[in-house]
DNA sequence: GTCTATAATCAGATAGAC
DNA sequence: GTCTATCTGATTATAGAC
């Protein structure tokens, strides 16, 4: 069994592309076992229960990428008064230094996010901003600092805003790369996607506030 | 029984409720069939399956939008270049105008539309695009003409961005304007939250396409 | 149309041998 | 650590009396 990985790990690698495709919910252990090739009863072995799993899944991306992603943010503002363009920019790179930990890992990650925020009903929410509280608060600083004409209730609804785009699209990526194939036979992967959505979530990030 | 629905309505009423909460898979049609009050076995006898009440469900909403939505769209045509502000504006009140038809008929609505997005494998959107296209595509020209320097393919990104900021917000509303009335002591509806969201989606979509 | 009762299936979790 | 076998409970759906 040289060319095998451990039972652990075969479980969250099938896990997390099967949880990405299809949803938590709709994943059965069963289902991840059978791909996974190990015995159904590992996985409560191994992770104690299926939303542990989950948790693990999570965890595993996160704790790669939310370092690297905050630490991008402080480098940048090492220079002075970068952009909103830049400061979404600068995350591109940590996003794509997961397609290196894992192939399709920065697609996986994003679709797992977007899949954790809506079925969670706010428990992934919880999970991120206590385990990972200070990176996510440079983010949201520098991002401030850089739209400080927006006030922070407002500026909380449009990164939640943001939020939504992004997951929304990368939950939905694979169909609408299919769609836009298609019909505009354009081709993209999940870099170009990344990099199409960022003017526009930095665009109505800045919008000045309407008095109406 | 003078005070009291008819069986089909009432189950309606209580899956539509429970669905926007909850999603789809998480709402069983026990759950559902205890809410309205009704037989378990009423639900198969007056749609079929639960797919089929879901379908139901969503065509409630969407026969009565989606007509006042397109009529509100080609109205504002008759006056001259409306914005894309205008645009989106303009189907403030066909949204409202649910809240008539049923009690937070609005917010329900949109909660089901996130839901149904993110749940459904693109099987809504397909249901849409099939039963609803004209009413689509009046919207979709509306949009693009507002917007002629967005060149065809990057305006399908764009709206579907769009598309996924709304539904991730609506169907996360209840959770966000809780954290909103905590940290930022602010009270919206679901009004006010379509208010807001508005002019981030319109400086998105019209944002001018870097070449990078 | 509505009800009870139940079929048929699938889920997560666990006991206990190895 | 891994396996088989099984428990326990939930689900959708249906048959058949009224």
């Amino acid at each position: 069994m040289a060319n095998r990985s451990d039972t652990k790990t075969r479980i969250l690698d099938a896990a997390e592309k099967l949880f990405a495709e299809r949803g938590f919910s709709e994943t059965s252990l069963r289902l991840i076992t059978s791909k996974a090739e190990v015995n159904l009863a590992s996985v409560n072995y191994h992770f104690g229960s299926k939303k542990e799993l989950i948790r693990a899944v999570l965890a595993r991306y996160l704790d790669r990428f939310m370092p690297e992603a905050s630490n991008a943010v402080v480098q940048l503002k090492q220079g002075s008064e970068p952009s909103l363009n830049e400061i979404f920019s600068s995350l591109v790179k940590p996003l794509l230094e997961l397609n290196k930990f894992k192939a399709d890992g920065t697609r996986t990650f994003l679709q797992l996010l977007g899949r954790g925020y809506i079925e969670s009903q706010g428990h992934l929410r919880w999970f991120i901003t206590t385990h990972y509280g200070e990176h996510l608060s440079e983010f949201v600083k520098a991002v401030a600092e850089s739209a400080p004409h927006i006030p922070p209730a407002e500026m909380f609804w449009r990164l939640h805003f943001t939020l939504g785009t992004v997951v929304f699209t990368m939950a939905s990526a694979d169909a609408l790369t299919e769609i836009a194939e298609a019909d505009f036979n354009e081709h993209n992967d999940i870099e170009a996607v990344i990099r199409k959505v960022i003017p526009y979530l930095a665009a109505g990030v800045a919008v000045p506030v309407t008095t109406q």
